[in-house]
DNA sequence: ACCTGAACACCGTTCAAGT
DNA sequence: ACCTGAACACCGTTCAAGT
C-alpha cells in the first residue's frame, strides 16, 4: 500500500510550514511529528521520507521564519529618516501588535540550541538598526554600544515579562517615556 | 521484593532537591524522572509513592527554590542605604556572578505554566524593591512604573542574550554607563 | 511506610514493503 | 518518488505485590 490516496503528495515545506504553525501556537516543544501528521492526514513514516529527524523540521521551520521576518520588518523601518521618529516605531511595534506569535515564541527561547543560530542572526541585524539610531544622534561608539544592548535587552526582557498576566499589568501604557530615557542623558 | 536494600529511604525532599539540579543543568525540560531514579538508585514505581505527577515535583523544586531564594537575596541589598549604590549592587549581581543556574535557567522560562505563579511572586519583590530605588531618588510614582518596569525586562533580556556566546560579546564592560542610563534624566 | 517490576500509552525513529 | 504499517526505544504513569 502507499500514495495518500488521491491527495497531492505532501513536500517538505508541507511540514515546515505546519510545524511553524506548532511552534507559533506552543513554542518549539510543541512540534510533535505524530500530530502534525494526523493534521496533515498521513502517517509517522511518511515524514522520514521528507526529513532525517525531528530536529533538521525544526531547524527547515525556522529558515522559513527568518526568510519570512527578514524581508519584511526591517525595510518599513530602515525608511523612517528621523532616528527618534524611528526608535518610537520599534518600540511602538513591540508594544501593541504583539508581533506575530513566532517570534513572541522564538524571542523567548534564544538559548534552544536549534533556535540559537538563526535567532543571533536576526538579533545582529536589530542590534545594528539599534546602533545606527543611536549613531545618528551623535553618540560616541562605547556609548551607542551600550544604549543599543540597553534597548534590545529590554525588547527581549519586555515580551518575556508580558507572557505573564500578573506581570504583564504593570507595564507602562505609554511609551514616550520609554523612547525619552533610552534616547536621554544619563547623569554619570 | 521491596525496600532499597539498606540505604536510606526517600523522602520528598531528595526528589525535589535532585529535580532542582536537573532544571540548574538544563532547564525544566530536563526534568526526566526516569534519569533521576537512576541517579537516586531507586525506580520509577517509587517515584509516584511520593508525588503524584511529574509536574508535582517540579512545583517542589520551585518551592525549594523559591523558599531559598527569598530568605537570601534580597535581605543583603536592603540594607544597602544609597539608592544609586543599591541598583548597582543589583546590576553587578546580574553581570558578574550569573547567579545561580537554576536562576539563569527560570528567568528566562517565566512562560511556562508551572514557573509561571512562582516567577511572578519573585519578580514582584525585586520590582517593589527597585521601585523603592527609583522613589528614594525622588521620582513620581509613573515614572517611578516606568523606570522598574525598564530595569527588570532589562535583567530579564540580558540574561537570555547572554546565553548566547555570539551575542554575549556584545555586552558592554562596564555597568556604570547602564546605571547611569537607568536613573538619568530622559529627554521628554 | 516505602519500594519493586511488569504493564500500558505516547511518540520519535527505522525499515521492509507497497504503488 | 512518496507513502504505509509494523516494530522498537524512551519515558511518564498505574498498579498489584512485596517487606
Amino acid at each position: 500500500m502507499a500514495t495518500r490516496d488521491g491527495k497531492t503528495p505532501l513536500s517538505r515545506e508541507d511540514w515546515a510550514r505546519a510545524a511553524l504553525d506548532a511552534i507559533a501556537a506552543g513554542g518549539v516543544a510543541a512540534v510533535s511529528i505524530e500530530s502534525l501528521a494526523r493534521q496533515l492526514h498521513a502517517t509517522r513514516g511518511s515524514f522520514y521520507w521528507h526529513f532525517r529527524a525531528r530536529d533538521e523540521l525544526i531547524e527547515a521551520a525556522l529558515e522559513l521564519w527568518e526568510r519570512e521576518n527578514t524581508t519584511a520588518g526591517l525595510p518599513a523601518l530602515e525608511a523612517i529618516g528621523d532616528p527618534v521618529t524611528r526608535l518610537r516605531a520599534l518600540l511602538r511595534s513591540v508594544y501593541q501588535a504583539p508581533a506575530d506569535a513566532a517570534e513572541l515564541m522564538l524571542s523567548t527561547a534564544g538559548d534552544d540550541p536549534l533556535v540559537a543560530p538563526v535567532y543571533a542572526r536576526v538579533t545582529r541585524r536589530r542590534m545594528d538598526e539599534l546602533r545606527r539610531i543611536f549613531t545618528e544622534l551623535g553618540m560616541e561608539p562605547a556609548e551607542v554600544a551600550d544604549r543599543a544592548w540597553l534597548a534590545y535587552a529590554f525588547y527581549i526582557g519586555h515580551h518575556q515579562l508580558r507572557k505573564n498576566p500578573d506581570i504583564a499589568a504593570l507595564q507602562p501604557a505609554r511609551i514616550d517615556r520609554m523612547v525619552a530615557l533610552l534616547t536621554g542623558g544619563g547623569n554619570s
